[in-house]
RNA sequence: GGCGCAAUCGAAUAGUGGUUAAUUCAGCUGGCUCUCAAUCAGCAAACGGGGGUUCAAUUCCCCCUUGCGCCA
């Protein structure tokens, strides 16, 4: 059953991709919505029209989806308290904006930008704190006629009373602030665009949003909302703001810090429930020493009082300790079948030639690497040994490992030895190489790295015989004679 | 500049009017091992400063500082 009277609300800007922060906003008014039974709402501000794009919308939506937050109204949902983009409503502000002129707690100013900015300017001179001068506050019906003879459109003032203005956040306990230091500010701008103060107070009251939960930098805000909501007569919801996430310079989060979009993350091959499990855990705790939770965990234990009130920087590194931790977590197949959209990105195999062999020689492959990667990307880097034809042998790996003097012979006879095994299994490769280790009085890993290297071209990998199997007996033969090759050429040169 | 919010290891968070201030990531050392990863054992690492209140403050109050934000 769902509780009627918790609503709550994510109203992203589709001026650009959903990021982490503001991802971690929305995650936070989900789970409390989830938590307490109540609505998900998603509204789209989109009343920057130079900013705004459909595209921007749409990448927003995908993030949201695909970090499994489901609205229960929003975009392509509908629900009885729409639109749900800021742009359709536009008569619904003009409707409460002209409530407010007609009550006189609004009206008109035809001030122009360079007579304000010399109004702020002789009161900064005079000492004053530079505010609206109110100098249409009373205009008669023929001043107006006469501005608008003039060409010029008006702008809609808010009559700000002189008050202080103070409220309980959720979060924070009392926020006061004076309100003599609020100038008339503007609610609907000369070209009939509803400010964003303004537009938010009407959209959330007429939509029923019981709690307010966003960013603190919207704690400055707050007052100008609560002036809207006492001057139209409506419920004053409640306010709860959330720490910011910062970058790892404390900066705020931007392209600067790399990867910030969400979706980002689904191409480097994050998983969304990492992601999401890591993002939770920016700003909340469950109290106990838990790290990895399900989303229903997650839901059960999400209450307000965990929530810290400091900002959190984002790190890389969490998170991908924690999408390791998801991935170690996953079964073969699952792994496998997240894996196969990035091994077709990167050319590796084609979906069609999969064939039930090849399938279950792909889940071998995965099963070798299995916890060795933090995410998909590195996977395709980590293993493509696996899927090319020739070796891509890495310098610094070539020059540690396999430029040393026993190495050719060492590779040679290895080579010799392979290509005689009748049997392909771990057993017996595993044998083959210790026969060869001892015929030439070498130690284990003096054959098994130069081997790994001629194999894979990396220093690091899957155990050697395992990686061997897998690989196939022509494929690892042909590899030794070509690395035996390449170690002659650079000698030659 | 005005106003607001915040302050515990490098990072994320616990925590308490009296504690050896805890956990996770990262770092470091060692075990295991064919390397890496994983794993196990261990190390290092913090209560921003100053005043109060109190027998006792990291914890409560005030100021400062610093960071961040909003407005201009």
């Amino acid at each position: 059953m769902k509780n009627k009277e918790i609503r709550l609300r994510f109203a992203p800007s589709p001026t650009g991709y959903l990021h982490i922060g503001g991802a971690r906003t929305a995650l936070f008014n989900w789970l409390y919505a989830r938590h307490y039974k109540g609505s998900f709402i998603l509204r789209i501000e989109d009343t920057d029209q130079v900013r705004s794009t459909e595209e921007a919308v749409n990448v927003i939506l995908e993030g949201m989806k695909w970090l499994g937050l489901d609205w229960d109204e929003g975009p392509g949902k509908g629900g009885k308290y729409g639109p749900y983009f800021q742009m359709q409503r536009l008569p619904l502000y003009q409707e409460f904006a002209e409530k407010l002129l007609k009550d006189k707690k609004a009206y008109y100013c035809y001030c122009t930008r360079e007579e304000l900015a010399a109004s702020r300017e002789k009161q900064t001179k005079e000492g004053r704190l530079p505010k609206y001068d109110r100098h249409c506050l009373n205009l008669s019906d023929e001043d107006k006629k006469k501005y608008e003879d003039e060409g010029r459109k008006p702008v809609i003032r808010l009559k700000v009373p002189s008050k202080k203005v103070v409220f309980n956040d959720l979060l924070r306990g009392e926020v006061a602030f004076e309100g003599e230091l609020l100038s008339d500010f503007v609610i609907i701008k000369s070209d009939g665009i509803p400010t964003y103060n303004y537009a938010v107070v009407i959209d959330d009251a007429l939509m029923k949003i019981s709690h307010v939960m966003r960013g603190d930098d919207h704690i400055s805000n707050t007052p100008k909302q609560i002036l809207i909501y006492e001057a139209l007569g409506f419920d004053i919801p409640k306010f709860a703001h959330i720490p910011m996430i910062m970058g790892p310079d404390h900066t705020r989060l931007s392209k600067r810090h790399g990867a910030t979009s969400v979706m980002e993350y689904k191409k480097m091959g994050y998983i969304p429930e990492a992601v999401v499990n890591y993002i939770a855990h920016l700003g909340w705790s469950s109290g106990d020493e838990r790290e990895i939770f399900s989303e229903e965990e997650l839901i059960k234990e999400f209450t307000l009082d965990k929530i810290s009130k400091h900002a959190a920087v984002f790190s890389m590194e969490k998170l991908n300790w924690f999408n390791n931790e998801y991935l170690k977590r996953m079964s073969i197949d699952s792994l496998t079948e997240k894996l196969i959209p990035f091994l077709e990105e990167a050319n590796y195999i084609k979906k069609e030639d999969l064939s039930p062999d090849k399938l279950k020689w792909l889940k071998e492959i995965v099963r070798l690497m299995q916890g060795r990667f933090k995410n998909f990307s590195q996977f395709i880097d980590f293993a493509d040994y696996f899927f090319k034809d020739k070796v891509n042998i890495e310098p610094e790996a070539f020059q540690s490992v396999l430029n040393k003097e026993e190495v050719p012979k060492v590779l040679q006879t290895l080579k010799d030895k392979l290509s005689s095994l009748k049997s392909w299994d771990e057993e017996n490769i595993e044998n083959a190489i210790r026969e060869v280790a001892s015929s030439l009085q070498i130690k284990g890993g003096q054959i098994i790295h130069p081997t790994r290297v001629a194999l894979s071209g990396k220093k690091v990998g899957p155990s050697l015989f395992e990686l061997m199997v897998v690989l196939g007996q022509k494929k690892t033969i042909e590899r030794l004679g070509e690395a035996i090759e390449k170690i002659k050429e650079l000698k030659n040169n």
